[in-house]
Parts: C-alpha cells; structure tokens; sequence
DNA sequence: TCCGATTTGTTCGTATGTATG
DNA sequence: GCATACATACGAACAAATCGG
C-alpha cells in the first residue's frame, strides 16, 4: 500500500467512525506531517484523493473540514444498477426483485441502460465515479471481449464502492463478487434434453460478445462430445448485438441445413428462428425442433409456443441485491450460480 | 494565471487545434520541463488536471496520450427520468419508449423510482441538483398533495434544466411542459360506456393522493350528472398508496351495496375487487360490472378478464422524451393530453 | 528472453504566496 | 499586525511500468 494511500484510507476509517465528526476541521497539514512522519507532499496527496471522493473540503486558510452526509450529495443511500436493457424482455423482471429488495432497505437504486455499448457503459461509469455511492450492481457489457472500461471498475473499486456483477463478467477482471446463470449447465441441459427426444443432428445459434454465449456453447459441445456426437462447425451460428439480423438472413439455412433441432441463445432469437422457418413452410417440431432460454412472453406469442429454459429473475435480482447489501455492511460474500428449469411446450 | 494553470490552458488548446492530435502522446513531461521552463512538479500538476478533465490519459512507463472526442465525456449528455415504479405494471413500456428516443439521440438515461414518496422524491431530486444533467423527465409523486419539494424543481429550473411532467403535474407548481392521459375524458367514458350499457348504480374506487384520481372521479361525477343522475358519496371509494389493502377489506362491501357496476381507478385495483368479490361468490359481470383503466397483464390474468381503457404507454414514453429533447434544443414545445381507448372484455 | 533507456509514479525536502481569523 | 492554514513552486531521488533492440 502507498504511503498517501494508506493515510488517505486511515484519514477516510476515521471519519466513519466518528472521530472527525462531519463539520469537524481535520488536523492541519503539518500536523499530519508530524504525527505520521510523511512528508508535506504525501499528506497533500492523501488530502486531495479524500475531496476528490468528496468526503473533505480544503479551504485555504483554514483547514480541511469534514463533510457529512447530507453535503455528500447522499441524503440517503444511493445504489447505482447498470444493465444492458431496461423496459424489454426479462429486465423489467430482474429490476423489480433488485427494487424491491433495496428499497426495502432504505436504499435508492439509480438505473442506467448501456445496449450491450461500451462507449455506453464508459459514460455511465465515469458519471458514477463523479460521485460517491454505496454499491453498484452492474451487468457487464460485451463480457467476452476485452473490456477498455476495467480500468473504471478497478478505480470505483479502491473508493471503497462494493460491485455486484449479474449474467456475466469480465474475466480478465477479478470480480468481487457475482451472480449469474449456470450457463454451460443450460446449454449442456438443452442439448441433452434434444439428445433425448431421439435428434442426434442439432444446430446452435449462440452469441459471441457475451461470455454467457460461449458458457452455453461450451455446454452444447459438451453434451455431444458426451454423447459420442461430433460437432460440425457449419452447424452453429454465432452473432454479435450488431449483426444479429443479418446474420439470421443471410446464414441461418446453412446453418439449419441436415439438422432436426436447433439451441438458441435466448427466446428472442429462437422467435426469429421460428418466424423464418414459418416463412419458408418448415414444420416444427416435426421438421425442426426449437429450444430456447429464458421463456419470456416473447416464446408464448408464437405458435408453436417456444420450449425455454428458465430463470426466476425477480429472485436472481432479489440475490443480487442481498448481496450488494452484504458487501455493503462488511459482511463476507459468496458468489451464485444458479441453475435453469427446462418449461416443456409446443416447438420440441 | 498561476503557471500550471497556464500551462494546461496552453496545451488544452493545443489538442483542440490539432497540434497534439487524438490517440497521439504529449510530449513527455521532461520534455515540457525543459521546453517551458518548469519544474516537473509544476508540469505534472497540470496533466493531472488534463486528466481529470478527460482530455489525456497517463499511463506509467509509457506516456500521456490524448483522448479522442469518442473517449471524452461529452459535457453533459445525461437525463433523469423519475417514475413512481420501475419494473412493475405498466411502467417498464413507458420507460421503454422513454429510453428509445433519448438512447437514439446520443442521450443517457439514469432511472429513478419514488415509489410514490415524497421523501424518496425529496433524496432523488437533491441528487440530480449535485450534479449536472441536460433534463428531466419526471412522474410526480402524491400530485394532488401538496408538494414539499416544489422548491427543489423550481431551483432546478433555474439551473436552466428542462422538465417535462408525466401522468400528473402539480397544480400549484407552474409545469414547463407536461404529457398526461385525458383522465378528466377517461373518467367521463367509463362512466358513459356503463350507463350506456343500461347501469345506473356506478360505484367507484378512486385514488386521492394522484391528480389522476381527482381527474378521473370528475368524468364521473360529469357523465352522471348529464344522464341526470346524482352520485352518492357512500358510492364512492378514496385510497392512497399506502391505505390500498386496507381500505378494500373494510370498505369494499358498504360501497359496492347497491350498485351494479364499478369504476376501477385502474387494473391492478379492479383485480383486487374481482377476486374480494369471486370469494363471496358474487358473479361478474352479471351481479357487477368491473371497468378498470390502463389494460394491462394483470387484468388479462383474471377470469373474466377485465373490460379496461388503454393508451399506448411506449408512445407515451417516446412523446415525452421527444418534447424534452425539443426544450433542450430550445425548441418551444406544447403539452400533450393523450385520450384513452375501449378494450372491451369479459367483465362487462 | 533479457537488458537498458525512457516515461510516469511516489516520496522526500525546501521556500514563498495568499487567505483566514 | 500576526499566527496559522492551505496553495504554489522548485529540486532531487528512487520505484515501477513500458518498449525497443
């Protein structure tokens, strides 16, 4: 540990508990200097790290006072929720078990939504570390590639700011904690699930920039390794946020093609899925089975209904917040991973 | 000018006319040392602040380099939206068209529930005030209420920060610009569209601390007024988010007796009288016609589903996020009352 | 793979300017 | 006016990361 680091994290302990009271002058800088045997310089840095996080306010002349709550812009507590979407598809679900789990607690959760964009997500994330909150719950954007904004996390981690992670994270970046599906358990059981119902000829149509896209793809492959089934690479289909509906034009009939099931990422895609195998006069499930994940009301807007593995996401975002709430009390954490339900319908 | 100071300006300016052109580095800072006449000190001071700003990025052992506009925050495309709920009910569509629009326009939303709190209201807005933000978009909380923090929107506003209003505004507080349903129109529909159906013992259940359910209780009273029927208050129901359940055991039965139909404040009501009237065995819509507002899931749930008035809320969502973004521009723009639509079911 | 030059990060010391009470 | 406090500025040294040869 640094030397201004180490002052600046005994100056902030002090004021938590109590012996800078808010208002309260801190000691002068050279009484600093003296009582810790740092340099000037040290202490200074120290100093400014602690306005910066707002916690102090220098005045030139007079000292360094302790700000309280209520001038730290947090007159309650504030808990910052990134995740990729908002209003569509499970997430209003996952959003009202975090709510209400934080709300219950007297906490107030700031929403942000980055589209799966790392531009996004950067903004939102430098606005967060303008200033100071209790904990972040964040799912993180595009998890299977590098991630530019690490750097970003790193920083809100040494202002103290406990980070919850849920669907995925970054792997190049030790998570404190996480909560996520038990995503190659999912593609295992949806391909062991088609195993069963006699098809040996599955396809896979999965998603490349999230780390839960080759999760379900690693357990795809396992379940036919398994089964003694090779796998052919013309028979999975991997697409990006961006290029999803291209993709589905222009590859989706080879990729189908001498298969009789197909794995899809989510519901969203096994609907388009199933829309384009409607067009062209394909019958499922005879001629071709769907599985997809999440069994949103998307999957039982079609006919066939969709078959879907499921989450309760109110509950996974009730766990999250548990979690964040733990970290935030200082209380030892253990990261969840949590298994899918196979909801039998129409498509298989 | 103090000299770090100076010397930021000078290389600020340096970067915005191209000389030290995006993803290039700084000269080092021993160069500066020696080209300005400095001390190190000095010159570091000044890229500290070059950093903070977001203009560079240092990096040990290698250098500062400049940060692309893509990289640098914009100075603020940021704007609040506050909604009573977040991921419940009809709320995750309205926020969807909300977040369409301004995500669309280069815009980032941060979402904010009050659960119908003036206090959570209160820490949320204080929040915004702490730091800068292009607009808002607000639902407002116990609307019909007096409001405790008029002042906070007011120095908002004076901030020069654009609101617009949605579902309710209050009335002694001067709105900039609001989007609301026609509830006055709603109201007065349901009513008509019952007594049309040959009732004319209409009940009511009426949220007191919205404006909507002053609104919405006006159609009514108009609509039975002009058939030449006088209301009667025991007809009447008055809740407030917190006395809900309450009041539907205690009070239900006094205010149905008598009647034949009952206007719902909205779905999730209606289904609570639905089945507060199934465990008594009375039948519906025969015994007593249930109409509900905002034609949502809830009501579709139930048997028999609920007769309800609708507005598409995205659309909703995306005009008040479309006139926001107009006042940010400067453009002057008008409030919108939207009206309501019959879905027609089983419950009349 | 290692080494050395370069560059930024950290820490010490010292002196002077400027605002506050 | 005076003591005290923070702000600015200079000089020096070593540590740690990066990068090219």
């Amino acid at each position: 540990m640094l030397k201004y680091q180490a002052l600046a994290e005994q100056l902030r302990t002090g004021i938590a508990e109590g012996r800078y009271p808010a208002g309260e002058k801190l000691p002068s800088e050279n009484e600093l200097v003296a009582r810790c045997g740092l340099s000037r310089q040290t202490v200074r840095q120290a100093l400014a790290l602690l306005e910066q996080e707002g916690r102090i306010q220098r005045r030139q002349g007079s000292g360094s006072v302790v700000l309280g709550a209520a001038a730290r812009r947090l007159p309650t507590h504030y808990v910052a929720i990134i995740t990729t979407y908002i209003g569509e598809y499970i997430f209003p679900e996952l959003l009202r078990g975090m709510e209400e789990v934080l709300t219950q607690n007297g906490y107030i959760p700031t929403l942000s939504a980055t589209h799966n964009r790392v531009d996004n997500e950067r903004a939102i994330l430098t606005n967060l570390l303008g200033h100071p909150l209790d904990g972040v719950i964040v799912e993180g954007t595009k998890t299977a590639l590098p991630n530019p904004n690490a750097e970003l996390y790193r920083r809100l981690e040494r202002l103290g700011v406990p980070i919850v992670f849920i669907n995925g994270y970054y792997p190049e970046y030790k998570p404190p904690l996480y909560v996520v599906a038990d995503d190659r358990g999912g593609g295992r059981q949806a391909a062991e699930y088609l195993l069963q119902k006699g098809h040996t000829k599955i396809a896979g149509i999965f998603k490349s920039d999230d780390i839960q896209g080759h999760r379900r793809y690693a357990g795809y492959l396992e379940a036919l390794g398994a089964a003694g089934i090779g796998m052919a690479d013309d028979s999975v289909l991997w697409y990006t946020t961006e290029t999803c509906d291209a993709l589905l034009k222009s590859d989706l009939d080879r990729v189908l093609a001498g298969n009789t099931a197909v794995i899809c990422y989510n519901d969203e895609i096994a609907v388009k899925v199933q829309r384009a195998l409607a067009a062209k006069g394909r019958l499922i499930p005879t001629e071709m089975a769907v599985v997809g994940f999440d069994n949103s009301t998307f999957g039982d807007m079609v006919t066939p209904r969709i078959t879907s593995f499921v989450q309760d996401k109110a509950t996974e975002g009730r766990l999250a917040a548990e979690k964040l709430l733990g970290l935030i009390q200082g209380t030892a954490q253990k990261s969840a991973v949590l298994p899918w339900q196979l909801v039998e319908k129409e498509s298989t």
